[in-house]
DNA sequence: ATGATGATTAACT
DNA sequence: GTTAATCATCATG
């Protein structure tokens, strides 16, 4: 069962705890793949690492549509992030999901990724957006409808979750805005 | 084991 | 021309 965009539709901390423990899954012409989200990092609007931190962009105008939204965008010339946009529209604000428990299809990941490892195939941003067929195309898609969305699986409980600081940025590094599941091996870092 | 580097595109200075 | 919310590969200890 998808989530009502009732959902995102609340402050991006709040959204990006809740998602661990969903289910992201794309309905992919090959086959179903999904994997249970274990880490994001939240992007704030007032945040330096933020892409829309300095207003719209042609680039990031996805991140001030409607909540629940997809933002893909291009990263180091050759790899995409996946995020979801939240919180309402008119605000630049996402939740960037960062690594996934392979669920289903996993064979087509393997083919997609052109790896065998289980925990080589969603643990980091520009995996998991491979492993899941994922790119481009799909920026500013309502996940909502369509053949790629979250699916409701695990209330996880807070004292479940561990906070940190974010990776492989620059700006704002020291903010606490990344959240993962504890004793979770599909993490991208420690 | 850890650390450095190349890949390659869009947006901004 | 520089930089970026990264990853895979190569080099060294």
């Amino acid at each position: 069962m998808d989530f009502e965009r009732e959902f995102y539709a609340k402050p991006t901390v709040h959204v990006a705890k809740n998602l661990l423990g969903q289910i992201l899954y794309h309905y992919t012409p090959e086959g179903m793949v999904s994997g249970k989200i274990i880490e994001t990092e939240a992007y704030l609007q007032n945040d330096p690492a933020c892409h829309a931190s300095r207003g719209m962009t042609k680039r990031n105008e996805a991140m001030f549509g409607s909540p629940g939204l997809a933002y893909v965008y291009l990263i180091y010339g050759i790899y995409a992030c996946f995020n979801i946009v939240t919180f309402k529209e008119g605000v630049g604000e996402a939740v960037l999901i960062r690594a996934l428990e392979p669920l289903e299809g996993v064979a087509l990941m393997q083919k997609n990724r052109q790896k065998e490892k289980l925990k080589d195939l969603c643990s980091g941003p520009a995996k998991l957006v491979q492993a899941l067929g994922i790119g481009l195309e799909h920026n500013k898609q309502d996940l909502i409808k369509g053949f790629l969305g979250i699916k409701k699986r695990e209330k996880i409980k807070e004292e479940d979750i561990i906070t940190t600081t974010r990776i492989g940025i620059k700006l704002g590094a020291d903010l606490p805005l990344r959240f993962y599941l504890k004793n979770n091996e599909f993490v991208s870092k420690k």
